[in-house]
DNA sequence: GGTGGGTAAGTGTTCACTCACCTACTAGAG
DNA sequence: CTCTAGTAGGTGAGTGAACACTTACCCACC
């Protein structure tokens, strides 16, 4: 998001003016021409760099937006002392912070259905792409059930839909709504100890 | 998303193919001139009924976007013979449904701040808006949460949030990997069994 | 005879993309 | 060590196509 400096790469410079306009101005509007300007050269030397517009986006899509599995993987592969529901509200403080950096790009692939295929299809190889935190998360859960920190009947797969979909869903609102970013710890806390006791009385 | 019949007025027939257009090829390239082929209908036409393409856009969204918040209220007005957890997943069933039917054209709005601003700003005088059903389920649950069907200490608005967010996200994720759709019953129930019982032992 | 709803054929603008050319650097031959 | 040819990266000035939108006109009906 913040402007490269006019001494990195010019690649460089332009994937960032790109990433900087998808978000701020929108897909829709976010012309080679502004790109190019933004990023500081000619639109000729943009295409020196990617052969097509289309190519451009998908790069930035797949060197730019972060990952969430690997941040989660990291959260769970060092337990620490931390009881579950600590890990847990963890868990959910990141995901909303990454689903609210992430949001507004990846929403805008649904304007664009052919740049969304060929991203899904650049993901697939790769083993990547939005459902696999919900895997991971899944499998994390599985593992402390054969632990016994949870209770024996959970069901992992709704509990990491459940977590990650409220998460999700609060990014999207809070762009819709055009609010301002704010912290999500108690949001996290929230719903951790919502999904770890259940509402049943 | 049917094409309407030749009969119908040509206003009607404009949107419905706007609105086919913006979920099948995209918002990107849902062009005047291919909304008016659809429509059957010349260009010109098009704009004796809509000043703009962005007003056509904007008539689209809000006229032939469903409303999840009315049909929550049905839900939830009419507890009938039922218990809380069938209530929940009634409410699961319909929200994935409702989703699944109106991602892609909400995503698609990612992609062109200025509309997304001016539907908001429409949707405002309205009270509508997609942060709505999450006021609606959490109002019901405080209600339920009064008559002691629900426990003492349950946070409406986050078990709303874990609800609502796991079957948007459902959608977002079904439409992104280009899945086709799928009952959502037994999502549903699984939803609604680990948000009673909880995961924690 | 004016008005609502329709059309064919534009118009100017903007778009993604290209072309001819330039400059700096690198590498190999003499 | 120098001459030279190639190459990577850059530019200003286009180009044709596609776009949103308009104009001039038509016609049926009150």
């Amino acid at each position: 998001m913040t402007p490269s400096s006019p001494a990195a790469p010019t690649r460089t410079r332009i994937l960032d003016a790109a990433e900087e306009l998808m978000g701020s101005i929108g897909l829709v509007r976010a012309t080679t021409k502004e790109i190019a300007r933004a990023a500081g050269c000619s639109e000729a030397a943009l295409y020196k760099h990617f052969s097509s517009k289309e190519e451009l986006f998908v790069a930035v899509l797949q060197e730019r937006l972060p990952a969430l599995g690997p941040l989660l993987r990291d959260l769970m592969a060092d337990p620490g002392d931390r009881g579950i529901e600590e890990c847990l509200t963890e868990i959910a403080r990141s995901a909303a912070l990454f689903y609210d950096a992430s949001t507004p790009i990846g929403a805008s692939l649904f304007a664009d259905p052919a740049l969304l295929r060929r991203h899904r299809d650049g993901l697939r190889p790769m083993g990547a792409g939005p459902h696999q935190p919900l895997r991971e998360l899944a499998a994390y859960l599985r593992t402390e059930r054969a632990h016994g920190r949870i209770h024996p009947d959970a069901n992992p797969d709704a509990a990491a839909a459940l977590l990650l979909g409220a998460c999700f869903q609060r990014a999207f609102l809070r762009h819709f709504l055009g609010e301002a970013p704010e912290p999500a710890d108690a949001f996290a806390t929230a719903l951790a100890r919502t999904l770890l006791a259940g509402i049943g009385r």
